[in-house]
DNA sequence: ATGAAAGCGCTAACAG
DNA sequence: CTGTTAGCGCTTTCAT
């Protein structure tokens, strides 16, 4: 075993002081070329490599953003995680991660450990977390921020969702123009309550019958029992908006196998996360789109940003329905 | 700002030296459970939280797992990550996470950051890397872990891998036995070759032409083109199989929508992975199956066992080949 | 531009 | 069982 080389061996050999060593990794100290190179070439020799909890430790900082992720399944927090991961290591942060299958429960446990690690920020993407959590968190002096893809109301924190109520009454509006006239809406239990009330309160605004609303829990099996339902009701609904794509999906194949119904002519079917599926012709999905790369964007800015300028807000980021044959009336 | 809190503000509070605090926090030391109580509740009043950072550097590690991802939207690495995150935060390590969309190149640049951060282990779970970077973390002296769904010939690391050779001679079986003659094999670009060898050995040592075989790049574009192309033959293959479910799925429009085809009956297709979706009637999907759990458990078991007494090795976990409708001939 | 020394916040021997 | 004393590996004044 060679020993653990620190910054002691590498001054010695290159015949510095251990300041020395530190200045060299350390960009923008005054510092000679020639001892830098000095100090890099013994470095090398000796296979040296700062330690960055030393460092942490005294900076008081640790380059760390912790993120807490519902589902990584999720498609959403799948790309969100990549295209972050990507983002934060070339501006040198890295990414401590928790998944929370139930984020309500884990909060008191684990959050601990992550808050312990003095990380710099603490990124939160769940459905529906316990307001709990986040007080916690801003407790332990570090920034919170919350990313989430439906609308929330997060008193006094910085979050980043998307639009919520607009985005209820788009798609309702989508699906009055195509001509369908008996909406239903197909929901998680615990989601946001703002996409529900915006495509409600435009059905009815416009006068037609207020859309039947059918909870679902289990995204596969729950979606298909629901559209069964929905379906073999004697004024079956015209159109169907499911709160994700994969219920979306679910409700296609239902309709499509079990009720011999021609989506799009006979139902009208909308989803939601505009998954990489969405667009395969088999479903040729109508689906709500989130601009991952602008929503990354806003939230890496936050996540940089000087904490002190950092006020609770919410940012809203629109998104776009992509309309497709699954909404054809054709 | 109510000035940081550490171990000395706790303990002045409460009356006692900073090793009571200290060891109030470590489990398995000798206190008395009065001074614990004292000095946990100081801790609480002051809202007192160890600093991690300043143990682990003076444990020498940090409990933290790096982990190097290829691609976060593969459902399997999906799942892993989900699984790992449980299993391991029970036993109190953390994950570090690193997106790797090019394994090759981002190799040298960032993994060098996960070292410093005195990392516990190394897990990669990536399609394809460079064996240099598996290089360069062992010289780092950190054990690495490589994780792949494929089987990979990594001398002297210790690998998790699917079974390669048999997997592809099992699902050659299964279609002999249904009755395809003609076989074919997509498959993606730098992935393992032991799946491709056993799958064409096995076929040819049973007397049939020997498969034809295409590589695709992109995942669904790439299998759209290659799936009309290996169709379009005037003796096109009566089975086709694929390295991936997507592939398989993409094949399966194509075969379906654009030639007719009657899946199982006219064509049969295999995909590999077990996705989320291939049970879904609408595929139906006979593909082979990853044990993840007990993948994911051999690899925490490795994850957490003295590095003195991990010997380079590979341990090949077998899964099973989930039959369905695609490759029914009835 | 460089070195010496004083810690960052905590743990690990040692004594007592 | 408890306190004292050294550091862990590095950054940072503060002199030089």
């Amino acid at each position: 075993m060679p020993k653990r080389v620190g910054l002691r061996e590498v001054a010695e050999l290159a015949n510095v002081s251990l300041a020395a060593v530190s200045r060299a990794y350390t960009p923008g100290t005054s510092i000679s070329e020639a001892t830098r190179e000095r100090v890099m070439q013994a470095a090398r020799k000796l296979g040296y490599r700062p330690n960055l909890l030393a460092r942490s430790l005294i900076k008081g900082k640790s380059g760390i953003i912790g993120v807490v992720m519902g589902n990584p399944r999720h498609p959403l927090f799948a790309v969100a995680l990549e295209a972050l991961s990507r983002r934060l290591s070339q501006a040198g942060k890295h990414i401590l991660i928790f998944t929370a299958e139930n984020p309500a429960h884990m909060a008191d446990v684990h959050v601990e450990d992550l808050l312990q690690y003095r990380v710099d920020a603490l990124l939160l993407m769940a459905a529906n977390l316990s307001s709990k959590l986040a007080e916690h968190c801003r407790e332990g002096g570090i920034p919170v921020i919350l990313f989430n893809r439906l609308a929330q109301k997060v008193p006094g924190m910085v979050t980043v969702t998307g639009a919520g109520r607009d985005i209820g009454q788009k798609i309702a509006t989508h699906l009055l123009q195509q001509g369908y006239r008996r909406l239903a809406y197909m929901d998680e239990p615990l989601s946001s309550r703002e996409l529900e009330s915006g495509f409600i309160g435009y059905a009815t605004s416009k006068g037609l019958p207020p859309p039947e609303r059918v909870l679902v829990h289990s995204q596969r099996e729950g979606a298909v029992v629901a559209a069964r339902t929905l379906l073999s009701q004697r004024r079956r609904p015209d159109a169907i908006f499911c709160v994700n794509d994969h219920m979306a999906m679910a409700t296609i194949e239902v309709a499509r196998d079990e009720f011999g119904l021609k989506i799009g002519r006979a139902l009208g079917v909308v989803g939601f996360d505009d998954s990489e599926q969405a667009s395969w012709p088999t479903w040729d999905l109508t689906t709500y789109s989130h601009p991952i790369d602008p929503m990354i964007e806003r939230i890496i800015d936050l996540l940089l940003q000087d904490p002190k300028e950092r006020h609770p807000s919410r940012i809203i980021v629109e998104g776009v329905l992509k309309c497709r044959g699954s909404t054809k009336r054709t």
